[in-house]
DNA sequence: CCACGATACGGAGGGTGTCTCCGTTTAGCA
DNA sequence: TGCTAAACGGAGACACCCTCCGTATCGTGG
């Protein structure tokens, strides 16, 4: 790839990341972004073929972190139910963090050829960390799925996420979801 | 109102519901409602102002009924968790009766600007209705708040809905939402 | 039965969005 | 420095929601 195109790619993601976590997915169009970014539209189209694809790209550097996420809820203090608290709480915090995001996600846990697909196995896969270790300290109610958790996590990350609840609110959805999770 | 009027107004309802059931929100254009119903866009809209007006319309008749469903899960056999659970069952069986209205609903939930701002009122009594009668029965973990409980479980609709997920899916993640409520 | 005013109708077109196409410019190598 | 493949830019195609206003129709009072 030339220099040039290189520059662009680059600058165009870092601008389209600061527009959708200052105003969420559907508030920003692609014209505003090729213009904050001082390119065309037809260079922001070669280099991300489709809205979606150039979200993705702008949250990407955010998802890589949600492993080690997983793994400092794990090593907390306190019992089973504090630290997959814990998780739940830096789960839904990730997924809200930019506007529109949880939803977007949430949706296409499961669906291959969504653009996020990626992004959807990196958080099965810390899900399926987290029941791994709370089961083999036989922590969970019978079978436990991760699948099943990111729907049931994610599903309340974007009721949060949409209705701008509070920290509050969140955690006292999350309190059901672990409750029903945990063995006891 | 006049008879010509009327006739439309009802035959345009109708379609939308049809078309809205079958394909989804996003799915159907508001042009494509217009040229089925054999009107002009200018009379669909004189009628409904907003695509959503038009969306709150066609699922009007649907909605009425979930105060009979609450009643007929309540008045069921067995225990409080077999009544949650098809209390639950059938919420979410309404939610995604028709495609995209699970989110839809759910996002609404305590705006009161919304078009779906009644529907959300209804939802929430036959919810706050239940949680009335299992509390009466002692049956409950702590406070358990209507509301909360809408927004868990429309959660949960939502995504059964988007991703088009089987009965067995559904329920596997309403048992966690029912035990994470009820007490013991 | 008719004339007329209020009511309803239809569809062109405004505004905004995503995405494509292609003539023009530029990078980078020989 | 000259040349070619790569990248650029933005006009515009297409789809969407919605508005506006000239035209047609209903239904009533004479």
């Amino acid at each position: 790839m030339r220099a040039d195109a290189v520059r662009n790619r680059e600058r165009i993601a870092d601008i389209a990341r600061q527009l959708f976590r200052e105003k969420g997915y559907d508030a920003v169009s692609m014209d505003e972004v090729a213009k904050t970014a001082g390119v065309g539209v037809g260079t922001l189209y070669r280099h991300f073929p489709t809205k979606e694809a150039l979200y993705d790209a702008a949250i990407q550097a955010w998802v890589e972190t949600v492993n080690a996420a997983a793994d400092k809820a794990l090593a907390g203090e306190g019992d089973a139910r504090d630290r997959l608290l814990a998780w739940f709480e830096a789960y839904v915090d990730f997924l809200t963090r930019h506007k529109g995001a949880a939803w977007r996600i949430t949706s296409a846990m499961g669906d291959d050829d969504s653009p996020f697909a990626a992004k959807c196995r990196t958080y099965l896969n810390a899900n399926q960390r987290v029941v791994d270790a709370l089961s083999s300290e036989g922590a969970l109610r019978g079978h436990v799925d991760a699948m099943q958790l990111c729907r049931l996590v994610g599903g309340v990350a974007a009721v949060v996420d949409n209705s701008e609840l509070g920290p509050e609110a969140a955690r006292s959805m999350l309190v059901v979801v672990a409750d029903g999770v945990l063995a006891g």
